[in-house]
DNA sequence: ATGGTAGGACGCCTA
């Protein structure tokens, strides 16, 4: 039975938690990571969670906005909830269980959108994700605390040139401008970060992970972008078996605009 | 060049 980690940005852990269970149920991933949970800790579906096979829930969550849960059918012990750029943000979650016998680390992250205009000087919400992004340069792959290391999530950035639907027309909007591409690939590569989506599909294969909720239809025009990641460390690597992205789940009613991304390795 | 949709919480912010 080979280890299954997903993650999903569920807009909305309440409203969706319907097609959690549909998901769930169909992939039956070992660990989930949630983003945009919009959920206070207090009013988090826990039970319905349980109801599922997910005993053990970890969550930091805020009202309204944000917020991140990660879903496990083995024990989890929360090791941090991380607060980034002092903004009170409920962005990041990691917890440690067991795989193969030994430790293994999961980040959940939820990066900033950064708004609409790529200019940091006058658009503090890019601002924001510039340092953010800086910020993570110090969560490394490789620690004491663990064997190994996933690092999922919404990260708001699709680098490469085969993660959008157009280079040349998106390099100027948030998400694909060359100061984020190259910023998240630096802060990757310094952490010892391996792109487990891209080891059986390089480019130019394409690869979207969001279509977004203003196309008249979204599967015709298939304006997509590669936002949601799975990473590890080195040591992972050699036992990743595939990398699924469930496309068909931004069909169901009343869908997130980002689907799950599943990851599979050879390990118990 | 613009505006298009969705969620939380109920006027407007964020994505």
């Amino acid at each position: 039975m080979p280890l299954t980690v997903a993650t999903w940005n569920i807009n909305s852990v309440r409203l969706r938690m319907p097609l959690v269970a549909k998901f769930l149920a169909e992939h039956q991933p070992d660990l989930l990571c949630l983003q945009e949970t919009k959920c206070p800790d207090e009013l988090f579906p826990e039970a319905d969670v349980r109801a599922l096979g997910y005993e053990h829930i970890a969550f930091h969550g805020q009202k309204g906005y944000h917020g991140v849960a990660t879903f496990s059918k083995r024990p989890i012990e929360t090791v941090e909830k991380r607060e980034f750029c002092k903004m009170g943000d409920s962005r990041h979650l990691c917890v440690r269980f067991e795989a193969g016998g030994k430790p293994v680390l999961l980040h959940n992250f939820y990066v900033p959108a950064g708004g609409d205009e790529p200019d940091p000087e006058i658009n503090p919400k890019f601002r924001h994700k510039l340092d953010f992004i800086a910020e993570m340069h110090d969560v490394q792959a490789d620690t004491d605390a663990a064997a190994a290391s996933i690092l999922v999530g919404d990260l708001n950035i699709a680098p490469l040139e085969a993660d959008v639907w157009s280079h040349k027309q998106l390099l100027k909007v948030v998400s694909h401008t060359p100061v984020e591409t190259e910023g998240l690939e630096a802060m990757r590569t310094a952490g010892g970060w391996a792109d487990l989506m891209r080891q059986h599909t390089p480019p130019p294969e394409r690869i979207y992970t969001w279509w977004s909720y203003r196309a008249r239809d979204w599967e015709a025009s298939d304006r997509g972008r590669r936002l949601d990641h799975i990473w590890s460390s080195a040591s992972l690597t050699p036992v990743l078996r595939d990398v699924t992205v469930l496309k068909q789940a931004r069909g169901w009613e009343r869908p997130s605009d980002h689907v799950p991304v599943i990851a599979r390795f050879d390990l118990d």
